[in-house]
DNA sequence: AGTGTATCCTGCAGGC
DNA sequence: TGCCTGCAGGATACAC
């Protein structure tokens, strides 16, 4: 579910409401989303403060006293919310997994319904590690169009697969990948190996104008996705190409295909994206 | 190196 | 109403 614009979203949410605050202690209702058994996680964050909140590709990172980071990755139905104390009524988690219960009686719940995602806490060094494996932030000033094209052509995978690729480029997922591609006018199925500069260059700005616009509108929420407050994402009704099969296109009327490759679902504009040239 | 497939899970929409 | 199938924003492991 959740990519970059959505992880920046809660990230941006959480900021004011955790940083300096005290974990007072985890409650681990699905261990399973831990990597580690329950009582090594708790050992691992009780008591600290939250340094600060930060985002790498679509991960959550909570910077803890020690030079601990409790990483979470939203995976498919993630979710981080906050409460201002233990909730009763109205507003409450679906699924938590792992509640986080602060010095003062706030409330940070991981709630996950299908548990692909995952709540660890690393070491600072661990942490770097598993982010040197990643590649580079989209939306970093320092990361060029050259950049993009010198990594795109060594490969000869298809462009869709090729963004979704977290060691290639961090952050993109199925709907943002779509909806760059169309607005760089390139089809899904075509190899990153055969990209041009000019087109290179229409591709890392159409990746940065929809992760900012996504961001702005606080992420696409199609079903799932929400904000630590419990609001949903606006993006969605600001979508070209993804989940709108069967529709016209907004720009030329042509009709909007999906296609299955990688085993997930493309789409694209046929007219506006063509395969050859 | 890249692709297809399976896996982890739950919930929902659509067809019958 | 109920049952079945397919599908879903992610990530990984495997065989070919």
């Amino acid at each position: 579910m959740p990519e970059l614009p959505e992880a920046e979203t809660i990230v941006r949410a959480l900021r004011p409401v955790l940083e300096g605050a005290r974990i007072r202690r985890v409650d681990v209702v699905r261990p399973d989303v831990l990597r580690s058994p329950p009582s090594r996680f708790s050992a691992c964050v009780c008591g600290r403060r939250i340094v600060a909140v930060d985002r790498r590709a679509k991960n959550v990172l909570l910077r803890i006293e020690d030079d601990r980071v409790v990483a979470v990755n939203l995976g498919m139905t993630g979710k981080l919310l906050t409460f201002d104390r233990p909730p009763r009524g109205g507003r409450r988690p679906t699924h938590p997994a792992v509640h986080f219960r602060l010095v003062g009686g706030a409330l940070l719940t991981f709630d996950d319904t299908r548990r692909f995602g995952a709540v660890e806490c690393l070491s600072g060094a661990e942490w770097s590690l598993r982010s040197a494996r990643l590649g580079p932030e989209p939306l970093d000033r320092g990361y060029h169009a050259r950049d993009l094209h010198a990594a795109l052509v060594t490969s000869r995978a298809p462009l869709r697969s090729w963004l979704l690729d977290q060691k290639r480029i961090a952050g993109i997922g199925n709907i943002y990948a779509s909806e760059a591609l169309y607005l760089a006018e390139l089809h899904p199925q075509k190899r990153a190996r055969s990209v041009t500069r000019a087109e290179a260059t229409r591709l890392h700005r159409a990746i940065r104008r929809v992760l900012r616009a996504a961001i702005r509108a606080g992420g696409t929420t199609i079903r799932d996705y929400r904000n630590a407050d419990g609001t949903e994402g606006e993006f969605a009704q600001k979508l070209f190409v993804y989940g709108r099969d069967g529709t016209a296109c907004l720009r030329c009327r042509t009709e909007i295909l999906r296609i299955v490759f990688g085993g997930r679902s493309a789409f694209f504009c046929p007219t506006c994206q063509p395969l050859s040239s």
